[in-house]
DNA sequence: GCCCGATAAATCGAATGCAATATGGCCTAA
DNA sequence: TTAGGCCATATTGCATTCGATTTATCGGGC
């Protein structure tokens, strides 16, 4: 039933393929490399919402035993992608309207956080790049082009938590990201017009606080801008959209 | 090697007490029990700072087998309390004063959210509760009975938090706060007087805000306060504080 | 015909075993 | 005497195995 499944591997540890520049610097543990994969397989939604997590399956496709799959599996429990339950084994979180809420508030704060660490130590360069991706971004805005529009817009976001110059910030980010991300409304955020255009005008008021370097202010600013975020995802996962399991 | 380190606590699963509510309707997993006792004796300071972790030792006085054990260890490796050396085993996470910076201003981060949520959903009763505390804080600052004074202050820290009314800010609080609470700061930070008054008068602040429900102006006043602290305990870390790992 | 209980299969959680790597001591040589 | 290499031991990482619990299937009772 197992047809391949050489148990042998014979030094040949390089199958894994890392594919990823990060780990070429450096002997990246074999097994964080698993983490990350299943991770990203669980992130980009290969897994439907709810339901098990079968370990068996995800061995062969790992090409690895249950011990090391486990493990991850526990760790991404305690980042709160999957919860285990006792003796049946590992569910993928499905979030709750109330959940992504929390989420977003969160979000919110941390890059509100950002936002004012950056306004302390935040170069001239760094403030003139944001500017630049600031105007890409408008200019996509003035052209209805919302995939470019959210991506830059995305970056704009990652410039300024990178600006932060912390590190403990900026993978505690990552982590409620990663839970978020896992529901792709990214894509559907804006879908409202007017929600749209009121995006565009807090981003001016955002970067107007950053030159400045008005720290206070911009954690405000930021904090609404995410509190609206909340409030069209929220509606949008309320509207059903996330009803369906399956990729739209 | 580790003179007491009293491995018994015999059958006591229950010590833990998961405050949490959505624990309490079940018979709280097995191994979470691994992993909270694992965590509590790491986080009580019970292992010298970066110093190997040995499996066997653990898993006999945790009467467990190394596979939950292993498990428990890359959770808390996730959580950033200890770290994995591919092939040489775990060790106790060493703060650097860097570190233990981006710390604190992550947790001021936090708590300023806390208070801004806590505004919009704090009742009239919770108030008078930390108005409460807020005075038996005070008691114990005019008494200069630093003990009450910090478990106190403590409380009332928490009482924000929990007004928050938000699972995933406590969670990641709860997390940051674990690791900070490895160094055992707390009795310390405002042994110089003058600090301690600062403190105290920030907090008096911070009750007003509070009061008013001024939840952008209660953010701001609680990441100073925590900015204050930052750096009182960076400074007590840098004096050499923490060099000798046994409890003082 | 439907529901419920019992048995069988599958799955989960933990323990053990084995190969690979690191650690420490010892010996040899300069 | 000291530095460097080699071997024995211990420890790690993963695979496999074993017991326990759950889930599915089947037969009997109402």
């Amino acid at each position: 039933m197992f047809p391949v499944m050489k148990p042998m591997i014979p030094s040949d540890a390089t199958s894994k393929a890392l594919s990823n520049a990060d780990s070429a610097r450096e002997d990246l543990s074999l097994h964080d490399e698993i983490l990350t994969r299943l991770r990203d397989h669980i992130v980009e939604g290969n897994i439907p919402d709810g339901s098990r997590v079968p370990e068996r399956q995800l061995c062969e496709m790992l090409k690895i035993s249950r011990t090391p799959l486990r493990e991850a599996l526990k760790v991404l429990a305690s980042e709160g992608l999957v919860e285990l339950l006792p003796n049946r084994g590992a569910r993928v979180k499905q979030l709750s309207e109330h959940d992504l809420g929390e989420l977003f508030d969160v979000m919110g704060g941390l890059e509100g956080l950002a936002g004012r660490l950056a306004c302390e130590r935040i170069t001239d360069a760094e403030i003139a790049e944001i500017e630049r991706l600031h105007y890409e971004m408008y200019g996509f805005y003035l052209h209805r082009d919302m995939h470019g529009y959210f991506h830059v817009n995305q970056l704009i976001h990652q410039k300024i938590v990178e600006a932060s110059r912390n590190a403990t910030l900026q993978s505690s980010y990552a982590n409620l990201a990663g839970r978020i991300r896992r529901i792709r409304y990214s894509a559907n955020f804006a879908r409202k017009r007017e929600r749209w255009g009121e995006a565009m005008r807090e981003h001016e008021t955002i970067l107007d606080a950053l030159r400045r370097r008005a720290g206070s202010e911009l954690s405000d600013i930021l904090f609404a801008h995410l509190r609206n975020k909340r409030t069209a995802a929220v509606e949008h996962l309320a509207a059903g959209a996330v009803a369906a399991p399956e990729p739209v």
